[in-house]
DNA sequence: CTTTATAGTGAAATTCAATTTCAAAATGAG
DNA sequence: CTCATTTTGAAATTGAATTTCACTATAAAG
């Protein structure tokens, strides 16, 4: 899994024509290996502990590349950070968001689905993507 | 319905102790007479065709009011801007946003609420709001 | 109808994250 | 190794939201 995003974005890379370089590497790694949902900043900020020279804009700009070759997504939850998340290929999911503690999980649901696209139908839209955030309460918040 | 609304705005300003003032009904009636999903900016420069010495600032404060006493709701949608629509009391809708042209429009879907509280409940987690968007093309953009 | 304490206004300044710029450094094709 | 091209990182810029502050308007009390 984590193989098989690294290949895929070395495969983006070459396509490109863009050079591999030792701060994408090291990038790249530490997103494959981080919680999901991190932001540009606290991805930087986990960085800086082992590799000081890495500054916040090339964080931003492979995240970016990251989100181009298809093994990150960009999100915005409500707190004005852009987050990204890893990608499963084929894989579709929306999220539950705590709003006391940040915790973000995952769902996804078939029926769901279909009722979006007969919503969808109904109007003559075509859906490209949709954003379904639950907010609330995590079971650990609730006390 | 805008009577209402205006009944309702007007009443959380007294009960708040502030004060009426002219800015503040030339804003409320011009969002009360707008289209929905309008953003601070396009409303300020809406406005300032005919009340030129309105502020920017004024805006902003009074559409956050507006959205405390209840008759507006504020949402971010992927332009970078906030915008802040209607709210019916006890109505819920969510939106097909217009990838193309920007057309917001609405819908909403018992079925789709009912689902969206058995996942909630399937992990513990209370829902105290949710966002649910579709993009794509509406039917006048499909070509 | 004043007075006066309080809230509101608008311009300018600030914040905050995202994004761009630019000179120096690194990559990799030949 | 050489050189054209891409990357990098710091600093500057952007764009929207938000705060500050001196001045003005409101409305309650007298």
């Amino acid at each position: 899994m984590k193989r098989a995003k690294t290949k895929i974005f070395h495969d983006f890379i070459a396509e490109r024509g863009l050079k591999s370089t030792r701060q994408r590497d090291i990038i790249l790694e530490a997103f494959l290996v981080s919680d999901r949902h991190l932001s540009i900043e606290e991805l930087y900020l986990h960085l800086r502990a082992a590799h000081p020279t890495i500054g916040y804009v090339t964080v931003y700009r492979t995240l970016k590349l990251f989100a181009e070759s298809g093994i990150a997504r960009e999100f915005q939850f409500g707190d004005g950070q852009t987050r990204y998340e890893h990608v499963a290929e084929g894989e579709h999911h929306d999220h539950l968001v705590c709003v006391r503690c940040g915790a973000i999980s995952e769902f996804s649901n078939a029926a769901m689905e279909a009722i979006q696209d007969e919503i969808a139908a109904a109007q003559g839209f075509i859906i490209q993507h949709h954003k379904m955030e639950l907010y609330g309460l995590c079971s650990a918040c609730q006390r």
